[in-house]
DNA sequence: TTGTACGCGTTATCAC
DNA sequence: GTGATAACGCGTACAA
């Protein structure tokens, strides 16, 4: 009959109290056979799902979050995961959750543990990171888990059995997503390039998954392509654009080249001179990429959305600490495909 | 200093009752000059921001929200539709609200009009619609600003200035993106079909629209693309399948079909006898379009997202009634580009 | 073992 | 005009 209903009208139906029914859905003991009887008894009838508005209303709890993520001034890159935590705070100000940000440098493994450590410190109930290094990331997962916080990644992962909940793209998958596109565009037989770009390498995992999905699709098709990988690194003493100038001069000449990282623009920017003909396909709606992708140098972007995976993965804690929710181990998120005419409906 | 000040903060603060501050910020009247001032005082310095939990939980009223939609029987297009409703309702059963779905024939104005007759009977509180029908919705728009029922429409747009949320796609926007798609398969020229397969004609605007983004792109970059429109209509006695097989026979050769509805499966079904060469781009992941996709004989989906809609349309018309957040007028989505490899993420 | 009373913030009603 | 008070549903402390 009724929708929802109270812990007044089980108590009114069994014949009991307010309270007798709390101690028997919550397990508190206290009660007399009988009683336990006869509130089972409704409740079986019924279908009782506490109020989360009323819950969270008494609720006056503060929940702490941290989130360690890389400085966007490093790398725009993480730019808008800063909009969505805004767009949290707000939506969220009136149930008590507070984001504390632990902001380190991308290239730094020092900076990552140190932001680490002192977000740590102060004991939050959960803490969300993009694990950019693998072992330093696995010795916080452990520390968390040790200290009974909960452990959330987004972007990258980690193989630490303990997480919580993981939210990010299929990499594998979307380096099967670029091939299929390369095969589109150039038929059964090409030449092809995976091109490392990274000032860092800190980015290696992610990397290879990439490289992994992209050259499985070539194999399982039997498709007669070449394929070969590159890794460009920044040198010292060398502008990191002269790096690629050079590579780009010492290459072969290839059909197509498949960015793994975000920094597709660098090689879009001598493409004419030196592969006119090729196609690029990079990461992510990063402004250099956009420019390129508008003047035709890149074919097309993958698009991680970051921005949405730090929402969801937000939303998932804050829900799971206000209404119980349970925490979705492992979220992959679609793997958008961007070209000049549908790029700006993702930038929001 | 503080975060979210409350009601009884503010009357401390102005050193009057909460029933007084009440009063002053829902402009009820019945307050004496001088109290006005302590509490607008009060009121400047501080940014106050109703605490929307107490106002749920004290807000025993029931929101009626009905949905006229297409019966997902008809066209399997629909079915997220319906799924986006199940979750809506299941994550706002504790607030009061009622959704009613009012289901039409697809094909049928008269039981477009019934459906939204009977709804609208009931008084609602909003009514969002899919307007198939031009005529039809206009009417059913203005009948619902007479009564004062909020009223929006997903997935199709009419122009009717009073709606109060608009939620869909860029139809032209999709067609340049299936345009660039076939230019960077095809490169600088060729001869393209434009199709528009409809057993009834009633997405006759939706279709428009695409075509002319379509021809757009190509007109715009002064490309020499040959392009030609086919309409193609259920005859009666003749099954679609043979009329579609029927016209491929007639069609001269062509580098590229693109299908401005969800029937590119319709084609795709004889494309290999016909026109094996020919690339094929549709909208809408419907499972046999999937299938067709899998197969390589369709080339590219562009995917409207009706779940998408429908949950944003309704969690916007939620919290306008619930928590007074102003309604986006309107909302266009993001125009996804599918192929065999990114498929399976966007089916959830 | 049980029932009652209180507080969370907002709103509406009711005496004064 | 104004301030006190009840009610929404839950959790819990406390009195019986």
């Amino acid at each position: 009959m009724k929708e929802n209903y109270t812990i007044k009208d089980i108590a009114e139906l069994a014949g009991v109290s307010k309270g007798t029914v709390d101690r028997v859905i919550h397990k508190r003991g206290k009660v007399s056979p009988k009683a336990l009887e006869q509130v089972n008894k409704v409740l079986d009838k019924i279908e009782y799902k506490p109020n989360p508005i009323a819950k969270s209303l008494k609720n006056n709890k503060i929940y702490n979050i941290a989130i360690l993520l890389p400085d966007a001034d490093a790398d725009p890159y993480w730019l808008p995961c800063y909009e969505a935590i805004k767009q949290i705070e707000q939506e969220f100000s009136h149930f008590g959750i507070k984001i504390n940000k632990g902001v380190f440098k991308p290239k730094s493994t020092k900076s990552f543990t140190k932001a680490a450590d002192l977000v740590i410190a102060e004991k939050p109930d959960a803490v969300l990171m993009v694990p950019l290094f693998y072992k330093e990331a696995e010795h916080v997962a452990k520390m968390c888990v040790a200290a009974g916080i909960k452990i959330a990644t987004f972007n990258n992962y980690i193989k630490e059995p303990q997480i919580n909940l993981e939210i990010g793209q299929d990499l594998f998958q979307s380096g099967r997503v670029a091939a299929k596109l390369f095969n589109m565009l150039l038929g059964n037989k090409a030449t092809l390039a995976v091109l490392h770009i990274d000032e860092a390498f800190q980015n290696a995992s992610h990397m290879q998954e990439k490289e992994r999905g992209f050259k499985d699709y070539f194999a399982q098709k039997e498709l007669a392509y070449t394929i070969n990988v590159h890794n460009i690194k920044k040198e010292s003493k060398i502008p990191f654009d002269q790096t690629i100038e050079n590579f780009l001069k010492s290459l072969d000449a290839v059909d197509g080249l498949f960015v793994t990282t975000s920094k597709a623009y660098l090689l879009a920017n001598h493409i004419a001179a030196y592969l006119p003909k090729s196609f690029i396909i990079g990461y992510d709606l990063v402004a250099e990429n956009i420019k390129y992708l508008e003047e035709d140098k890149i074919a097309f972007l993958i698009h991680q959305d970051p921005k949405k995976q730090v929402y969801l993965s937000l939303t998932n804690l804050i829900e799971f600490f206000l209404f119980d929710k349970p925490l979705q181990e492992s979220l992959t998120l679609p793997i958008d495909i961007i070209n000049t005419e549908n790029y700006p409906q993702y930038l929001n």
